[in-house]
DNA sequence: CGTAGGCTTGATTCTTGTCAACCGCGGTGG
DNA sequence: CCACCGCGGTTGACAAGAATCAAGCCTACG
């Protein structure tokens, strides 16, 4: 990660430098895309399943989720969203949401402006492919899940639910070691995982009871991440924080020097291959 | 559906024509691309967990899948490729694959020259777009996956995947009325829906039972499609076969009319709004 | 002070997993 | 040609994990 990058507040930012080493430039357009503001209370649909996509929004404070209700009024939490994910940059494919984006706390967002987007691929290509980088990961972090939900039990599957999200948080800048904020009720983490509230507070007892961690006052602290990420089977490797391909970063090194503001690509292939 | 798409044996097409009409030199462009031929047999990867991102990749015949394997040896599937599925169209932005691709039949592929991909991007923007339409249903189809793994018994997982394969199958002109080849073992099954083979093999009796499917001879055949649909709250929305917002379908036909072989776009913003 | 939401706990039920055995079939090799 | 093997499917008995139902507790908040 860049220096400029691990002292920046912009949590996408933070997030993007995990792929490519950003610039100077990078940065300002970065937090030019966070400047429009718009809050919404917890518990708030920020957007409904149905509703035709309009804008891209970026999640700067607070915490969200996608979910889907089913007929007999249960839920199904999706993925969590922390600041600095992005939502739906390129959902204006479809003609009507398939499932609710909602707050799980109160929640402070920037709605980008679709020619905003448009712009970014042209003319900041780094960002806009970082962009495309963190889709992926989304749709890792969706694959990752559905293992969890078709073959880890109780245990397992809380345990690497928190795995996740310290990782996550810490990897756009928040939380330390391995504490960070935990805004939800047992009854959302039961929603997210498949499981009911009252098993959810009996695996937290256990895993309580086992020194592994503590929760209280929305607090949440890994007492030892070793054991929780054996009982999780949690690799990290699906979060691809390592940073870009060398084939990526040569490709970007080019683009650096042809630089000539025209956004014109560079030809070589950007493939892994020498 | 264009008149050429209904007619096409190319996967990809029929698939693509879903979400945008197609011209003539766009059945061209896909045909050309599905000509590299290569064979795997069945129970063999395709793309291991670990390996370098290589090459992006269409399946032409047979099926496949994305999986995971625990340390104990159990297996998680968390997608089913069908002809016309493309693989990992911006995986090469990872260093390594999260999970492997296995071939569960049979199958044939065509690998895609990185070139191509790029050229695709700036040279036929119709499909470069259609094919990012793809990637966000299979975003989807991991939503949906997630829904039942988390909230649906038994018998919702079994006729929800069964009614998605059916819709998938169709969607790229395999298969008539509710039938379709289904080449899955028990044991596959469950390892997709998160059960044991044990517990699939009695749902599968059940629904027979109620004279809701047939399923011999690697041959499935939905006898009561509506019943299922319920059981399963199956609801296709989230496919988003309905076509391409009108925003979307505006962009091109302007696209078309200004069309002077340089790839530039027109300016005008692609957002639903009027 | 009263209330509601979130957390905790116990008793019980039900879905699914586990273990084990058996069947039928297609392929293979003697 | 036939015996054998292995895989996929089927069935039964039992165990385990999670859901359900119900009640009580705590605390922030009006």
């Amino acid at each position: 990660m860049g220096e400029e990058a691990e002292h920046s507040a912009n949590p996408l930012a933070r997030k993007l430098a995990h792929f490519v080493p950003l610039a100077e430039a990078d940065f300002r357009v970065l937090d030019h895309l966070m400047e429009p503001d718009e809050r919404f209370e917890a518990d708030r649909d920020i957007v409904a399943e149905g509703q035709v996509p309009r804008s891209v929004f970026v999640l700067k404070e607070g915490m969200a989720c996608r979910y889907r209700t089913l007929s007999d009024g249960r839920r199904q939490i999706m993925t969590f969203l922390l600041p600095g994910d992005l939502c739906d940059l390129h959902v204006f494919l479809f003609k009507a949401m398939d499932h609710s984006i909602g707050a799980l706390t109160p929640v402070r967002i920037a709605a980008i402006a679709q020619t905003d987007v448009l712009d970014m691929t042209v003319r900041h290509p780094r960002i806009s492919v970082g962009l495309w980088w963190s889709t992926m990961q989304e749709e890792a972090m969706l694959r990752e899940r559905i293992v969890s939900l078709g073959r880890r039990d109780g245990r397992g599957r809380v345990a690497y639910l928190l795995c996740e999200l310290v990782w996550r948080q810490q990897a756009v800048g928040q939380g330390q070691n391995d504490t960070i904020a935990l805004p939800l009720t047992q009854s959302e983490l039961a929603d997210a995982l498949g499981l009911t509230a009252v098993h959810i507070n009996r695996v937290l007892q256990d895993l309580r009871q086992q020194n592994l961690l503590t929760l209280e006052q929305r607090r949440l602290v890994l007492l030892d991440t070793n054991a929780l990420a054996r009982i999780a089977e949690f690799n990290a490797d699906y979060l691809h924080l390592g940073g870009a391909p060398e084939g990526i970063k040569r490709y970007f090194d080019q683009l650096e020097r042809t630089r000539d503001g025209s956004g014109s690509l560079p030809s070589e292939s950007v493939s892994g291959q020498t």
